[in-house]
DNA sequence: TCAAAAGTGTTCTGCATACACCCATGT
DNA sequence: ACATGGGTGTATGCAGAACACTTTTGA
């Protein structure tokens, strides 16, 4: 009798977001088969019988973008009947964070070998998607709603900045993911006085203004940050 | 190929809160069939072929308490290898609250049967749950990490008193929730400033003390603040 | 010399915090 | 009368919000 219940399947899909310049992105790929064929969709995967589910997170990361040790965090499963064509099939959602860069440089993105079931991958601003396969535009704005929440109360916002990078270009990803502008002298207040930054010593080049210094983020804190959380009321 | 992948089960575990006079409670079941049985456990059981995650969540609830129309919400989902020994069983984990008197006057409590599986149900303080069946105590874990995350943003607590409470209940009930300590004036002017409550009129009877003012909560004001969240940082 | 973005300080307001005494009731 | 919890106000400090001008560079 309990025999009979094991006739679902599981997969997991990632919301990959990554910043560029100013705006908000998320990597879909496009569906090289059946079914949805040739729409825009999550990268995603069966669990295997012998993984548990951040491997294959992980490992659906890896085939996606060539990179290990990603961020990521659970968000929610989706389940309803009939989400699915081919049947029961449940997917627990995942948000990940990178950095746009990182992703150009890996070996696996050169290859342009994004998944075995899909055609192409590209970054989309995360405001301007269509119709995803699946139910793939609810799970997306279930992981951005996440995402919305958690950088308010962690600086998750640094995985999605190069290692250097400047006030104006951490001010304007806040600006992007919360959508919502800040006065620049409040930002910088609030964020001098976490004691999270390292000034680089270094500033930006060839740029027709007055050039930026460029900070990093000190690791120690931030991984404090991350456990302890900060309030990011601003 | 696709078929082969259809070997998975997936259940609901509920992690039901009550509170009773100065502590929050869970309610478990002591399992009566293997495996574990008699170890205490969550509340849960499979998503049948024809119904969707919700649906068996409520069934749950309404087959445990005999009540509908529970604050439920989900939180994480559980599948590691060997977590269920009959095996590869998926648990979407959920919490939901409700009122411990609601509970106790329900038919089906009445008629004790709380569950097919189980043996009995019973309220245990949160602070002192032993050795549970499967995965159970990291579940309940990691649902109590969401209240609590989830009361300091949403007006959720109410959920947990009678009609009508006073003051120093509520402010007791965010005590045990939050294992801290508040100040009662201060506690009072932040409540005071939500213009959450009503008066109803009524006081405490058959108190040795001076008996304290009843109130309920504003149910227009208090789905707002569902939606809208508020800081709750005192 | 102009355009473009970087960088910087002060005032005001509101909210969190800390803190102590009188009140109403039952025994 | 006493024990028990109910109920109330004020002063202080800190952090968010509003706000405008000078600086540095490339073109």
């Amino acid at each position: 009798m309990v025999k009979n219940n094991f006739s679902y399947s599981v997969s997991v899909d990632c919301v990959i977001f990554g910043y560029d310049q100013d705006s908000l992105k998320v990597l879909l790929i496009k569906r090289g088969v059946d079914p949805y064929v040739d729409y825009w969709a999550l990268p995603g995967d069966l669990v295997h019988p012998n993984e548990n589910t951040e491997e294959a997170v992980n490992r659906v990361l890896k085939d996606m973008t060539g990179l290990e040790n990603i961020f990521t965090e659970q968000v929610k499963t989706f389940g309803d009947l009939g989400r699915h064509p081919l049947g029961r099939v449940f997917t627990i959602s995942h948000y990940s964070l990178l950095r746009i860069k990182d992703y150009e440089l890996s070996p696996t993105n050169k290859n342009n070998s994004p998944s075995a079931f899909a055609l192409e991958a590209k970054w989309h601003n995360v405001n301007r998607i269509g119709e995803l396969a699946f139910d793939h535009n609810k799970i997306l704005a279930s992981c951005k709603e996440k995402l919305v929440n958690n950088v308010k109360s962690k600086p998750v916002g640094f995985e999605l900045l190069p290692n250097k990078f400047t006030l104006s270009e951490l001010q304007n990803l806040y600006e992007s993911i919360l959508e919502k502008k800040f006065d620049k002298r409040n930002f910088r207040k609030k964020i001098n006085s976490m004691k999270l930054l390292t000034d680089t010593g270094n500033t930006q080049k060839s740029v027709s203004h007055r050039p930026a210094k460029l900070f990093s983020f000190n690791k120690v804190k931030y991984e404090i940050l991350k456990k302890t959380g900060f309030d990011f009321e601003i």
